[in-house]
DNA sequence: CAGCTGACGCATA
DNA sequence: GTATGCGCCAGCT
């Protein structure tokens, strides 16, 4: 892949999160080796800001599991209810069985 | 240019 | 489980 901003590959990563599956900033800014979680979570927020393709969004949370993201959507219940209708679990703004559901960008290495 | 903020994470108390 | 501090880096005031 050519060199692309962080932006970029957060958003390639996000897109590669399976259905019903969710994902930590952490993890993908790790594996991106951008070295700080927030990056993530900004490109994430451009994205979700100006529409870029199809990133959802909703399927990266923090390391607990928490919709940390959800007031950032259109509407604070978005983010939950697009989890629900995949599949996703949430209860208290937390995503229920989160880790077993909790995705690793590095699978995709493997894949 | 300086300082604050922010969809975070981890260590420590 | 709650509270505080540090690291991390881009964007905005």
């Amino acid at each position: 892949m050519s060199e692309q901003s962080y932006y970029d590959l957060v958003y390639y990563i996000t897109q590669k999160i399976p259905l019903g599956r969710v994902s930590t900033y952490g993890d993908i800014a790790d594996y991106l080796s951008l070295g700080s979680a927030r990056m993530v979570g900004w490109a994430l927020t451009q994205s979700n800001r100006a529409g870029v393709g199809d990133v959802p969004a909703h399927r990266v949370v923090n390391s607990k599991g928490e919709l940390s993201g959800r007031h950032n959507f259109a509407t604070p219940t978005l983010m939950q209810e697009r989890l629900e209708a995949e599949g996703v679990l949430v209860k208290n703004d937390k995503v229920q069985n989160f880790k077993e559901l909790r995705w690793h960008p590095e699978e995709l290495d493997e894949s």
